[in-house]
Parts: C-alpha cells; structure tokens; sequence
DNA sequence: GTAATAGTGTCTCTCAGACAGTATGTC
DNA sequence: GACATACTGTCTGAGAGACACTATTAC
C-alpha cells in the first residue's frame, strides 16, 4: 500500500419519540480521545465478521442498546485530516429509526437518550453528522411514511400527525394531512378498538402489511 | 487499534456527453488485483494532502484527466468483505459532471470513454457503483438543473433538451419542457445570436450565473 | 352543559400533461 | 417550393392548501 491507511470507523444517529420529543442516543466516551465527552455510538469495523457498513452499524447498536433497528439507512461519509485527533480519518455515518416500545428493557448502561434540541456539543465532528442526519430524516419524512418507524404498532391518526409534526417541525391541516396519507393506502383500522385522552376516543389502526411495505415514497 | 482495520479507498464515476451519448470514464488497471480489466478512477486518500473525501476524489480525477470537475458529489460508501480480494474494504464513490469542451487536450494515457450502455464488466464491485451513480443522476435531474453541467457554455433549448432526455431516458413534451425550465430563472438569452443545423437557427443562451445558482432544486 | 378531542367535505388555485399550427432557415 | 427544424398558447385534470361544523366522550 502506497499510503498511510486512515482510521475508519461506523457512526450511527439512532432516534426515538419520547413523550412526544424526537430523541437522539449518545454515548460518554471511556477513552480518548474526548474521554468523558458524550457521542454517537459508533466503532470500528469488525473485518471477521461484519459483511457490510449498515451490519457493522446494526451490530454497533445492538451492543449498545439490546435491540434489533427496523430501520437503518447509510446517511453519508465523513472524512478529513482533523475530525479526529488520532489522524487522517473516514466516518461511514448512518441513522436509524427505533420505536420507543422497542427499547423497554433494552437500554445498556453507558448510554443516554437526549432530546435533539438539547444535544451538548459532541466529540468529533458528531453535531454535525447529528444536523446532517436530522435534515434527511425531515427531508426524507415529507414525501415517505418513515415516520411510522417512529410509532408504537397500534396508533391512532391524531398520533400519526403529531409524529410527522414532531419529526418535521411544521404543522398541516388535519383533513389535508389525512388525505395526503390515505394515498398510501397502509392502514388498517382496527374494528371496534378506541383509545382515550381527554375526549372522544379516537380509532386505532395498524400498518396493513408491518414491515414489508414500509419503505414505501409517494406513489407516482 | 482494537481490529485489524479495512482498505479505505476514493472512487469517481465522471460522466459526460459526446456525440449525444452519456459516457463515463474507465481506466485500465496496470496492477493487480484486477490487473488489465477495466475501473472506474480512484484510489487511497493522500492523508498529508487531502482534505476531505471530495478533496481526494478531486486530486485522483484531475490526475487522469487534468481537468478541474465542476460538479463533484459524493455517492455512498460501498463496503464489505469480498468487493477487493485483498480484503475487507470500503470505497467513497463520488459522481462528477464534465462537459465534454473542458476536456480538449485533457484526456490522460491510459483513460478511456466509453457509453454508459456499452460497459463491459468491471473491476471490484464497479458496474454496481455505476450504476448506483446512474439512478442518482437520473433522480436528481428530475428536480434539478444538474444536466446543465453537462452542456457547453452557450447553448440552445434543443440542446438543452436533448440533454436532459438523453440523461432521463425518457422524452417529454416541448412545451410542457420549457415552462418546466422556465421556473428555474437560470437563463439569459444572447441577443442576436443563432446557430444552425439544416432548418430554422435556434436562440443561443447561457447561465445567468455560470457556476453560482447552480445546484438549484426545483422552486418552493 | 361545558370542555376536550375526533372526525369529516368543498372550493380554489397551481402545476403537469396533452395537443397543432406558424415561423424561419437550407437546398 | 419542399424540407427541416424552431417556436409558441390553451384546455383539462389532479393534487395541495384553505376553511367550519358536527360527533363523542369525561367531568
């Protein structure tokens, strides 16, 4: 090899809803560099048995967190001479998706959920891969049913709204919104079962086809 | 280092339109592995020059062609174990637009052109990251003016056309076309001038502002 | 009955697609 | 004048945004 190798590792932006809060997980750092700093979870390829960057992320967060990601996605590489002090060095960054149900009982010590506005500054360049992935996700939320990723397996359409309100931070018309969905043809109410807050209960539904159709954008 | 660590490697797909045709550059290899099969450009980071990754794929473009790409954007990482028989390895494809006149005289030894639809098998995993490139191009040409960067300096609304059909594959209507670009407000008509080729001359325009408005997505 | 939340339909405007005839050049 | 290519405007349908009232529950 003619050069030096930089470093290359896995970075993974991991959100959840948490009382209707987007929240990010982070981790405190044990060694240095940025010993005692939080970041995204993250690590270095294990050549042995990883078979790709999104399994080397997929095993990444579930050291960290117990639990099987539904939803994970490459979101961009990041690379340079000075994002880490050990040197010269590539960071595949991706972003997952995890409903807060997933995680009971799944939460491994080290690791802290934060709400994504009040994230501390990170080591590395972390805030900004966190800001990168929060563009796409909001990007990405506005033509596609990822936020559903998001929701717990019964919800209701008042809960599916606030979702995509969270994630993307503006507010729509709720008859539009409805209709807006229901060209994506993916819920099914679910007969007879109601669910309460305050005032009239609302219908429940589920997703029609849980985890197969569920990558699905606008249709044409 | 806790784990033996991958290859990290920056690969280019540069397209580019000859003779109303999409053409991507190819280099043969002159070392192993894959010695004399065809390869998309690239190669390591540079750690005591580089940048970034689009620094590195910048420097490794410009050596095999020596022309400066206007438009150079990273596509995603491609990693795993089997891509590079020399092991476990991750490679930053980025995709780069030239138009064919900033090529006159640039063209190094051992780079050639060929058709996007008449490639033959690659090196590694690179038909793969072609086409990867390709479905971005097309997508993206969709809701931008990307194609631009493909066209000469001054040109026609044909030319413009036939550009972004050759690119998409598929042909829209001429009217509907222009009122579509018109909303872009990137044009300036250069007065008096024509062109020819056997009927009626076509008005000749250029960018309004050559290189600045010019990764402009589709209007609110 | 009052407060809280869920649910539902119409009108209007904008954007995309379909479509044909006139204008200007070469030979 | 025959041929080749450039140029231009209208109608129509679909989807997005704006908007207000009725329904069901808890208290």
């Amino acid at each position: 090899m003619p050069h030096a190798q930089p470093i290359a590792t896995v970075d993974i932006v991991m959100f959840t809803l948490i009382l209707k809060r987007l929240h990010v997980l982070l981790v405190k750092r044990d060694k240095d560099p940025f010993k005692s700093l939080l970041a995204l979870p993250g690590g270095y390829v294990h050549v042995d048995e990883d078979k790709g960057s999104l399994e080397a992320a997929r095993r990444t967060l579930e050291s960290k967190t117990l639990i099987k990601t539904p939803y994970l996605e490459q979101l961009y590489t990041f690379a340079g001479p000075d994002r880490d002090p050990r040197g010269w060095s590539f960071s595949v960054a991706h972003y997952a998706l995890v409903r807060e149900d997933l995680f009971e009982g799944g939460k491994a010590a080290a690791s802290i959920l934060l709400p994504v506005d009040e994230v501390p500054q990170l080591a590395f360049d972390h805030n900004r891969i966190l800001d990168f992935a929060l563009k796409r996700l909001r990007d990405k939320s506005s033509y596609s049913t990822l936020p559903f990723y998001l929701l717990p397996e019964k919800f209701t359409l008042p809960q599916v709204q606030d979702t995509y309100q969270i994630v993307m931070g503006e507010s729509h018309d709720k008859r539009g919104f409805r209709r807006w969905l229901n060209e994506f043809d993916i819920l099914e109410e679910l007969p007879g079962e109601f669910r309460t807050s305050g005032g009239r209960p609302a219908q429940l539904y589920q997703l029609r086809n849980r985890e197969e159709l569920l990558l699905r954008t606008k249709p044409v």
